[in-house]
DNA sequence: CAAAAACTTAGAATCATTCTAAGAAGAGGG
DNA sequence: CCCTCTTCTTAGAATGATTCTAAGTTTTTG
């Protein structure tokens, strides 16, 4: 079997198969602009770096292809919880669980020394303000008294 | 010194007087709503409550006063990275830092163990899929070669 | 080749949020 | 009290990211 350079390539054809996908010139190209640099880029700078290798994609295919290469398990989305911004009362230090069956979102309670063990990856010289953990998951069959 | 059941309008009330900021009957109505359960409601949802109350209020004031009990610490937002979704290849289990001077992200490592830990929180029978991570704060002073 | 299924496209639509411009309300000084 | 300054509130317009729609293309399969 012939490696070659076209490793990354090679994944995406596979991964569109297992999935009964087709493998387009669009999303191999949004493929390959995302892995090209260890960045994060936002959907409208992948449409800027893909657009100079074919001038007539559009905005809504390079949406459509993220969204492929992430049920494909190629791509995460970082800020993904697009949906309205939430208030909350709760000033102890505390993370959220997102419940994606439900909706709901409650409090987590989090132990000072887990959050002393967060900071402490951390390189030197960086200091963080403050640390949002959200948790992404499903609560129990038999639902528990909490509340949104 | 007489304490009274407004405990908490007295922290409002306090909390602004010390940001040199007026009390007003709409930030008093925006904070109550949200103290009166212990739920992560969305602007618009706070906006019906406190419409009950006050059927003058306006969408853009309650928008205000949450920006403004923010500030003045009373209240979280919970998603309030509120910028472009952005992609990123990378799919060990990572957190995220977001400097919020230069708005640069990049991936912090996480051990295996922090994210055990971090499951053992749950209560029984949830199940995460994901645990989102986002550190905010400041880099070093003297920038390290780590890119956006 | 014909028909069905999967994709792409441009532009309209949506939704949360922010902006704008004008009007009200409170604080202080005279 | 009245004036003026500053702070707030308001309605509606504007913005920006994302999704939807409907039509056209490409691919697959029979």
């Amino acid at each position: 079997m012939a490696h070659t350079t076209t490793h990354h390539s090679d994944d995406l054809a596979q991964r569109l198969a297992d999935s009964g996908l087709r493998n387009t010139p669009q999303r191999e190209l949004v493929y390959q602009s995302i892995l090209a640099r260890r960045d994060h880029p936002t959907a409208e700078e992948i449409f800027a770096r893909v657009k100079a290798e074919m001038p007539t994609i559009s905005l809504a295919t390079v949406y459509n292809c993220l969204e492929t290469l992430i049920e494909c398990r190629l791509v995460r989305a970082v800020h993904f919880e697009r949906a309205s911004t939430r208030y909350c009362p709760n000033l102890v230090p505390h993370a959220h669980f997102h419940d994606s069956k439900t909706g709901v979102t409650h409090d987590i309670d989090l132990p000072e020394e887990l959050l002393a063990a967060l900071k402490k990856l951390l390189p030197e010289g960086y200091t963080a303000d403050m640390i949002d953990i959200t948790y992404h998951g499903r609560g129990a069959e038999k639902p528990e008294k909490l509340k949104d």
